[in-house]
DNA sequence: AAGCGATTTGCAAACGTATGCATGACTTTA
DNA sequence: TAAAGTCATGCATACGTTTGCAAATCGCTT
């Protein structure tokens, strides 16, 4: 009934030695067919499947990442998780997941290193960057993902790093939104810590400040639904020199945003007010949305990450980033140019 | 550099035998206060942590619990992997996950046994039920997610379940559909093999038989979004003869049909047709669709899971079932009641 | 001071596998 | 046919823990 049939017990069975059965079960190593079918025909009757605990322990390699994440309920992780999963197992590895909303941050760093990971990936906004200090440290290779930390000259340490180019993405933004004649564009943060919030932030005021405008108002939404929703009833709630469009930092904010916006402040998107997002998870694109947003192309995000890890747990050392490009995808959400804004502006 | 410090290590240091530093890290041992600290500063100052691996191999428990899981593009599951994360890491159990969307359910199995996890959690629709009895047979305790299997006399088999009232929860859409006055309802099946369909739509179609009503049409979405679509285009594009409700077999896929309803066939919902989802996912209450669902309690299913779990790790050996009461959660996809039609009911 | 029970400690044997090394079998070549 | 080379196999050790058992230490009581 328990699965406690051993490589020894197989062995036996098939008159070979235990060294023959682990090899039988090892691609590249040498046996000859005779023995290897006999153990297999044995290992089949027996129902024998190698302990891969112990292959760790002896190998010193456990063949699992850990993945540590918060905020699922931002459909951008579940894609990503689901992505980075298969990806993975393609490479021979397996998940260990840890989710750590609110905080906890070293106990899951304990554990996380407990478990022997080959590596790490972490997605997640709220993690300290020294803990993944503390992770490469350890030497264990980590890679981040969607997240930067700061690299300064003499603190530079060996966490890889991949994310999309946020201060281009938000810097079409800005250029999308003044170019369909909008002059007072309001921006909703997401963590004001995380470093996606920041490049893309700063992108944003920067490239509005070469076009000659300042961000007209601004509130934090934390990444989260609610704060999306305190944030555009903050920015919007009074009908007093409000602004005409809105720079949201994260699209799972700006549907929350929009909601208010439309049921609660009966305000017309885009007529009224624009709104662009960020990420452009699937949910952007249902019909009552069509969020314009900038693509996170999470597919090469993805594919980035596993190879950097792959290029660490060789044994390169050496610490890399990547920088994907981003894309604006236009849908419904903003307004159409109007004419003498663009003139004005032209002749400005 | 690399995480190579052993309890012989601290042992060392700390001038204990090596099973000191063993007890000294494991609660509820014998040890003096006095050796304890001498080891764990010891410890501290070698950076030593227990490898997990090791002690799995030794002490026959990984406390890893394998989660399979597919779809994480409906948001129903994610929530579902972070609250299940959540309440097994307080259980100090670990998720080892595995996403195995379209097929490899073998593969799947395999590496999970190898694992030595010490129970599994499906929540995947799509596995076969024969892949829970294996693994209950190889020792290891099952628990289905949201998913039943066949348990007929001669077959009994030790994977206990937990699902939502589905029957229950379709029979409510049944009566409110119908005193709501429709007549000419149409259902969107999920994926027809899983038990959360069939389940859904025997309650669905009984119930609406004592009413006197059959089902008016009916189309298979798959639990898929692009499935939905089709089913939606199916039923409603042509104009003659038209349903006016639609149950649908999840939110995800509602939302789906509503997009389709709207946009593509320029319906209003609910005016030309009413519309039911289940699942009561975080979107059904967004802004834009409102959408009138069953709910399924997570928590309390999460709940029931990690209990179940938790007996047969215990030793339990005997399988049990626990069926959470859904609810109906009203908002605004079905319309109101007609007074005529109710009136015609009730002289019926 | 000695004896006794309770507590702490170390020794050594597992757990199930991988793998270097030496040996044995078998194939090739001259 | 013998020597040299290739390939297959088994032995034994190691991986880093936990834990039963026996020895040792401690704190008390008489």
């Amino acid at each position: 009934m328990a699965n406690n049939v051993t490589s020894l017990d197989v062995a036996r069975l098939a008159q070979v030695s235990q060294s023959a059965v682990s090899r039988s079960f090892t691609p590249g190593t040498s046996v000859s067919d005779a023995t290897r079918e006999k153990v297999m025909t044995a290992a089949k009757k027996l129902g024998y499947r190698p302990n891969a605990i112990a292959r760790s322990l002896i190998t010193k390699r456990s063949r699992m990442i850990g993945v540590v994440m918060s905020q699922l309920d931002n459909q951008f992780y579940p894609v990503v998780l689901e992505k980075l999963s298969q990806s993975l197992r393609e490479d021979g590895y397996h998940v260990l997941l840890f989710i750590n909303d609110s905080q906890e941050t070293d106990r899951v760093l304990n554990e996380i290193l407990q478990y022997q990971v080959d590596g790490i990936v972490m997605a997640s906004t709220v993690l300290s960057s020294a803990l993944a200090r503390d992770c490469a440290d350890a030497g264990i290779p980590v890679v981040l993902f969607n997240r930067m930390t700061r690299q300064t000259a003499n603190d530079l340490h060996p966490a890889s790093a991949v994310t999309s180019d946020n201060e281009s993405g938000a810097r079409m933004v800005a250029r999308h939104l003044v170019a369909r004649g909008h002059q007072r564009i309001a921006y909703i943060a997401g963590l004001e810590q995380s470093s996606t919030n920041a490049d893309r932030e700063r992108g944003f005021r920067e490239e509005l400040s070469a076009l000659g405008i300042r961000i007209h108002a601004r509130a934090v939404g934390n990444y989260s639904f609610e704060g999306a929703q305190s944030a555009a009833r903050e920015l919007f709630g009074n009908a007093q020199d409000r602004s005409d469009a809105v720079f949201v930092g994260s699209d799972h904010m700006a549907i929350a945003v929009m909601d208010v916006l439309r049921m609660e402040l009966k305000l017309k998107v885009p007529q009224d007010v624009s709104v662009v997002g960020f990420d452009n998870v699937p949910q952007a694109a249902w019909g009552a949305y069509q969020l314009t947003t900038v693509e996170q192309p999470v597919e090469r995000m993805i594919e980035a990450t596993v190879s950097l890890l792959r290029e660490k747990l060789a044994g390169d050392v050496q610490a890399r980033t990547v920088t994907v490009p981003c894309a604006l995808i236009e849908r419904g959400t903003v307004r159409p140019a109007q004419v003498d804004k663009m003139k004005k502006r032209r002749s400005a």
